[in-house]
DNA sequence: AGACTGCGTTTCGTCAAGCGCAACACCGAC
DNA sequence: GTCGGTGTTGCGCTTGACGAAACGCAGTCT
């Protein structure tokens, strides 16, 4: 047919091999997903507010954003109203879980443990430079508290945190550690304490962290591996500090080493 | 030409029993979708694969996983290896559940519940060894049960109780139980009877308690289950006896448990 | 060993699918 | 009333996505 090239190519301007900066494959696709970030950070938004995130025309965001509706990872607040994220993406989460047979194998003794303690248990993995939360068991009261499944969570200042990094190489310590934040008085900012605090917590097997995040939030963590030794995601207990008093972080240090260590059987740690 | 989306349709879009697309909206998001949806019910699956059940080429396939993948929606076990949903989906998960609050979603569809049956419903959560009332809709009736929300009630003398017990195992049931206390002739009082009374729950997916905990209170009650299935609420419909004859208590429960499970559903549980 | 078959990945030319534009319906505020 | 704002909808044009085929690599059968 007819090669219509209004703008020819101006002589030696190269394309640029990677000019997407977002890593771009089908662009369209990677529209959609960029409206779910939005939404994800936003926690709700507009049409016209999507569009001018990402730069693209209006109409363009609202074909998009309705198709994300046809599959029910986005839904609309009112019949002609703000758009946030859907259910569908908490079937897609669950699928996600149910298929780590990490989650599978921890959740019974994480409620074990959430209903021993009476405290909220979280299993995280390491990703993206920060901890994931996976899974998580709310403990005594609350069963609506705040839910961290999905969030991430600075590494060095949480007891999950502080195990996760224990369980890395000096390589891999420095390759996931960015700059040391400061949340409270406590919080560890100084790499060479760090690195101590990371000893301290690989000799003894666990991590706790009174006040370092939050202030009246105290922690404690036991390193999960699996087969081979590697220390691949981690289980806390967190409450109110003033219900987890000095003496009484011990017993709960021995419950959760105990949990994690039969969870790390579980997935084939140690056998034999 | 095809015309696209006629009319967009938003809620007769489900129960298509063929992987074929959903159809309506832009064609490329819409396959990249209905691969996540290949991925949560499969649970692996490798490009191939992907591209017979979408009915598209394979390199099209690839494309459209590259792009997910980027977004960590999804990831690959090996360097050449099989697709699965990736933790980017617990990422907007995170967020997605920050907003959803149980007694948010479950009032208004607790006030229908009320109103249909003109009887008080009570939403119960696990707490500490015993139901713990989150929110009550009073019923139309002008004869009043007191107000239970923010009270500790026992678990084997209830409807709510019993839901609640049934959604646990065997380990999670000992560590909850305590004493079986005696409150009328026809509390269950017996380990081996509440096993057996449990089990009966768990099969059919609702409770009654006829005159259990206190003589002439009747009360039918359904469980709410999160996006993994677990049971996390229990949503009940209670009255005087004599206003709730065996004939009626049938459709109590009926209604009981569709909107057990419609709660459920904006819950993300599955299974539609 | 070698041929073969399957996989995921890459390249490339073609064409229709998706884009931006602009107009639309609707709402609330000045 | 007008104006400015929203989400929504046709419509041509072109860009971006598609399918076919080739490629590199691992197993596996002969």
């Amino acid at each position: 047919m007819v090669d219509v090239a209004d703008t020819p190519d101006p002589g030696g301007e190269q394309a640029q091999p990677s000019p997407a900066v977002t890593g771009a494959g089908v662009q369209s696709v990677d529209r959609a997903l960029g409206i779910l970030e939005v939404l994800a950070r936003t926690g709700e938004s507009g049409v016209t507010e999507i569009a001018l995130e990402l730069g693209v025309h209006k109409s363009t965001a609202f074909r998009l954003v309705a198709t994300l509706e046809a599959h029910r990872l986005v839904e609309q607040t009112a019949d002609r109203g703000r758009y946030r994220l859907g259910v569908g993406i908490l079937r897609l989460a669950g699928a996600t879980t149910a298929r780590l047979d990490l989650v599978q194998e921890a959740r019974p003794i994480a409620r074990q443990l959430a209903a021993d303690t009476g405290e909220t248990v979280n299993i995280a993995v390491l990703s993206e430079s920060s901890a994931l939360y996976l899974d998580q068991v709310a403990g005594s009261s609350a069963l609506q508290s705040h839910n961290w499944v999905g969030q991430h969570i600075p590494l060095h200042a949480t007891s999950n945190g502080k195990v996760l990094l224990a369980g890395l190489d000096d390589d891999g310590l420095e390759a996931v550690l960015g700059t040391l934040a400061t949340y409270t008085s406590r919080t560890i900012t100084g790499l060479p304490e760090l690195r101590a605090e990371l000893a301290r917590v690989r000799e003894q097997g666990f991590a706790v962290a009174v006040d370092e995040l939050e202030v009246g939030l105290t922690a404690v963590a036991a390193p999960i591996r699996n087969a081979h030794g590697d220390v691949i995601a981690s289980m806390s207990v967190s409450g109110p500090s003033f219900r987890l008093p000095e003496e009484q972080v011990e017993e709960v240090v021995r419950r959760a080493v105990a949990a994690a260590v039969e969870v790390s059987h579980r997935l084939g740690w140690g056998h034999r």
